[in-house]
RNA sequence: GGCCCCAUCAUCUAGCGGUCCAGGAUACUGGGUUUUCAUCCCAGACACGCGGGUUCGAUUCCCGCUGGGGUCACCA
């Protein structure tokens, strides 16, 4: 065994008010990284930026985490050995830092603010994802490290923050490279080795840019209120520069783990293709039971729906949604009544189906699935309609639309008035309206 | 523009010198099942950016080009 040191990684989003997917990325890698390897998970809250305050942003981070079904070990609401895990909370302890850096003559002031000076040379490090990277010294000029209000800039209080809780190992978005020589400047005036560094690959659009807050659903809030479950969320995000050893395509975020490697990971920056969000949330929703499908769906639907009625539709539409907001669409005719004009009957027949439909339905003596399919079934036997016709205006007359939940199941849970009642609606539009 | 990173089907990817006239998945097209749609099943079309090397042999290694991306703040 060897005596290396724990691995700890942290995630360090700025509390912005929303959970950006690309944190969501970010913290999975890092989250995997630790389960993995039997590390620590943390979370620290870089909220050095009070012009950007926002109201509850923290509960946003924490709820949205939650959804997701990450955890970490440490953090601003799970405390730990190595806090305060909210920068805001230690500024005294960077701005010591920072003058104890002038007193050694590492820094200097400059209009108030405190500078690190440039050591002059070439800035290298050995990518866990991306190998050797050298940038020129050229590069590293002097920069700010404490502003002249007296707060840290990121990279001041980030090094600062990973020495001290003894981050062992920084895993972030390729973002970070041309920020990364600036930090090892840091941490070597700091007299402190830096960690390990891997870079994994940035987010793209369709458009193959950075995915951007103004122009990209990057709102965590924003999957959950279409219906996408966490764990479609997850799995579709596992398969973005990543992939199963085994080609496998639907695995939980245990099995994630449990095949994590940074080896595994690609330079190449995705593209986040919802379509492919979709097939894998199909896959989920189909994977559910029906009563865990019926607590999702409860959520998502604009009206008032009892149990019994959702467990009737539930077989009806699980597998023909691929996110649980698409139910609404497709269940609004239970509860509101189509319009029904004539133009949508084309079908030279359909005033006779519906007559026809009438004429029997009336005369069935319950209402069961069974008495509807039979006696439907004989009477377009009976008066030679073809069957997919006969049925495509039941379901123009019934929901107002061609593409429905099975049309005979609907009718049972629809009820028989109410069938008879849209069907003589339809029968009225017919003969009376005029051409 | 400087610097840095990257480069296999439309998209996500497998591939770590011969097993690849390149495999899987989504999307797409066609067909089957079916009262619509969907699910499911079957089939099909679609890629190693270009040019040099290295090698008996390059998708795989090296260089250049081209292309794409990121970053250049008292923002994080």
């Amino acid at each position: 065994m060897s005596v290396k040191s724990k691995i700890r990684v942290r995630i360090a989003p700025s509390p912005t008010g929303f959970v950006h997917v690309g944190n969501v990325y970010g913290a999975l890698f890092n989250y995997a990284f630790a389960r993995k390897n039997n590390g620590t998970f943390i979370l620290r809250i870089d909220d050095t930026d009070q012009k950007r305050h926002v109201e509850g942003a923290e509960e946003v981070l924490y709820s949205g985490f939650e959804w997701l079904g990450i955890r970490w070990d440490e953090g601003p609401d799970k405390g730990g050995q190595y806090g305060p895990y909210k920068p805001s909370e230690k500024i005294d302890k960077y701005q010591k830092i920072a003058h104890d850096l002038v007193n050694q003559g590492l820094a200097y002031e400059e209009d108030g603010a405190i500078k690190l000076k440039s050591p002059k040379k070439d800035f290298s490090w050995n990518d866990a994802i991306r190998g050797e990277i050298t940038f020129p010294e050229t590069e590293v000029k002097d920069f700010v490290i404490l502003k002249s209000d007296g707060f840290p800039v990121y990279h001041f209080n980030s090094v600062v923050d990973d020495i001290e809780m003894e981050i062992t190992h920084v895993i972030r978005g390729e973002e970070h490279i041309s920020n990364t020589p600036r930090q090892i400047a840091l941490f070597e005036a700091l007299k402190a080795s830096p960690p390990v560094f891997a870079h994994f690959p940035t987010l793209r659009n369709s458009e193959h840019k950075k995915l951007s807050k103004r122009r990209d659903p990057v709102d965590l809030r924003l999957y959950r209120e279409a219906g996408y479950l966490p764990e479609a969320l997850v799995n579709f995000l596992c398969l973005l520069g990543w992939s199963h050893p085994e080609e496998k395509e639907i695995f939980s975020i245990n099995e994630f783990i449990d095949k994590f490697s940074l080896e595994r990971v690609r330079k190449a920056g995705p593209i986040f293709d919802s379509k492919k969000l979709d097939w894998i949330n199909g896959m989920y929703i189909r994977q559910l039971t029906d009563d865990e499908f019926i607590r999702h769906l409860k959520t998502h639907l604009s009206s008032d729906t009892n149990d019994e009625f959702l467990g009737k539709i539930t077989p009806l539409i699980k597998e023909r949604i691929n996110k649980l907001a698409d139910a609404e669409d497709l269940l609004k005719f239970f509860w509101e009544k189509p319009q029904v004009e004539k133009p949508l009957f084309e079908n030279e027949q359909s005033t006779l189906h519906i007559a026809s439909a009438l004429e029997t339905l009336r005369k069935v003596p319950g209402w069961s699935l069974e008495e509807i399919n039979s006696s439907l079934k004989k009477a377009i036997e009976e008066k030679g309609f073809k069957t997919g016709d006969f049925y495509m205006t039941m379901r123009l007359v019934l929901a107002g639309k061609k593409v429905t939940p099975p049309i005979n199941e609907s009718m049972e849970i629809l009820g028989k008035e109410e069938t008879l009642s849209r069907l003589e609606t339809a029968e009225r539009v017919m003969t009376f309206s005029p051409r």
